[in-house]
DNA sequence: TTCATAGTTATCGTATACGATTTCGTACTT
DNA sequence: AAGTACGAAATCGTATACGATAACTATGAA
């Protein structure tokens, strides 16, 4: 656990399975993917096919088709005739990302809800007091890696793929930006991880899905709204 | 209106207002989906890079820049060393999107609702009245496309495009099923238009963001519950 | 100095070419 | 007759090459 990249999408975790070697715009793509996650491309960086290609000892092709699938999950802008640029940190796409994860998170939680059983729940809760432990040695990356763990804990048994997907392309849209929730709100995380105790506790308590939907979707936007707040303190 | 393809990201769409001359591959693209959304390839068609290419007139690369981003909408499979193929009608994939489209779909809709105006409402009523006509003859096609622009005037000014996009990728998929409402369960589609009016009546009298949600998510799931019920008559 | 313009360079977009892999058909064996 | 092994054809994956476009720079005019 703990890794920050995220597999975006079924298909591709499935094709991981088979004994192939990697097809170079595969390995491209993970390539590129990870150095934007890990943040060694930062925001508005300029992505050059043939720079890139030559890093890799790839040509071109291959290099393109890897830009084409990180620009379908929103990481990457590719303008016609002018380059690809890694996405930037717009106030507006994050507002648009987070409204969205609350929405796919939220679902996400309370359908896997009913399948979450005791051993998931003390997992969840293990990784929640480790996120406890982050806030007082300050280690904002790792608070959010945890966070990611604690959440993809919930979701371990999701019926639905395809939501899973859309909630791993938000999590990675955002390590794309680099906002931490220290970053943005001081204080929201101390917030967030008792949020997290209490969405364990409605859980096991077998709430009504529509209960933990909306303690879930809240979860998240609670953080949006914090940044919004604080983005624009003339409320 | 009443166009059966639709396009998929906002990132797209803005890219076609430019005066440029459109890339091949965003030609191949546009060429292939819409292929498939209007049933010219039928799901297991085996998409062979090189006859697209010689059909466009164009060489592979971009042929394939286009099956890998209709790969990444799930309207294509892209297996390594084998080839595409438009993505099947597997019951599981149908449930699954289903799904996340009334999760979208609902949010969509709770977020347009307070912007949707009288006139909106006005040419949402006018579409429903269209389909139930269509009912009377018999239009299935001409229904489903009707049903699309229905929910597009109430999402004309959804103020999350990311949530709009997911809706349209949610839409080309069950086109590409050619899953019509009237194929899978007779009868739905009456009880759909019924729906419908009573959403809009919800919008009119400023319902609530929650009510509206559910009610549009229940628009969509009533759709697959039908399903789902015929499909496994042992209840 | 500032703006416009022309030329240069960097980079993209696509065609072509070819090696690699899979699939299909055929002959051979049991 | 069924199954296996081999070879041929089809198709994919990627490298290379080159024309097209945009960004940059330098030069000259206002």
């Amino acid at each position: 656990m703990t890794e920050t990249a995220v597999g975006s999408s079924a298909v591709e975790s499935a094709a991981a399975l088979k004994a192939h070697p990697e097809s170079k715009s595969q390995q491209a793509y993970a390539a590129v993917k990870a150095r934007i996650v890990e943040g060694a491309y930062t925001p508005g960086y300029r992505l050059v096919l043939a720079k890139i290609a030559e890093d890799l000892g790839f040509s071109v092709v291959p290099v393109r088709e890897a830009i084409r699938r990180l620009e379908a999950e929103g990481l990457v802008k590719f303008e016609r005739n002018v380059g690809a640029t890694v996405s930037g940190i717009d106030p507006t796409e994050y507002l648009y990302t987070m409204q969205t994860l609350s929405i796919v998170e939220g679902a996400a939680t309370a359908l896997s809800a009913p399948l979450i059983d005791s051993v998931a729940i003390a997992r969840a809760r293990a990784v929640n007091q480790e996120m406890r432990e982050c806030l007082e040695h300050f280690d904002p990356v790792r608070f959010t890696a945890l966070n990611q763990d604690f959440h993809s804990v919930l979701f371990e048994h999701c019926p639905n793929p395809h939501i899973l997907d859309l909630v791993h392309r938000g999590w990675n849209r955002l390590a794309s930006l680099r906002s931490s929730t220290f970053r943005f709100v001081p204080g929201r995380a101390q917030e967030s991880v008792r949020e997290h105790e209490a969405l364990l506790q409605l859980i096991e308590g077998a709430a009504d899905a529509d209960t933990i939907e909306k303690a879930a979707r809240q979860h998240r936007a609670a953080t949006l709204d914090a940044y919004l707040a604080q983005a624009n303190p003339d409320h």
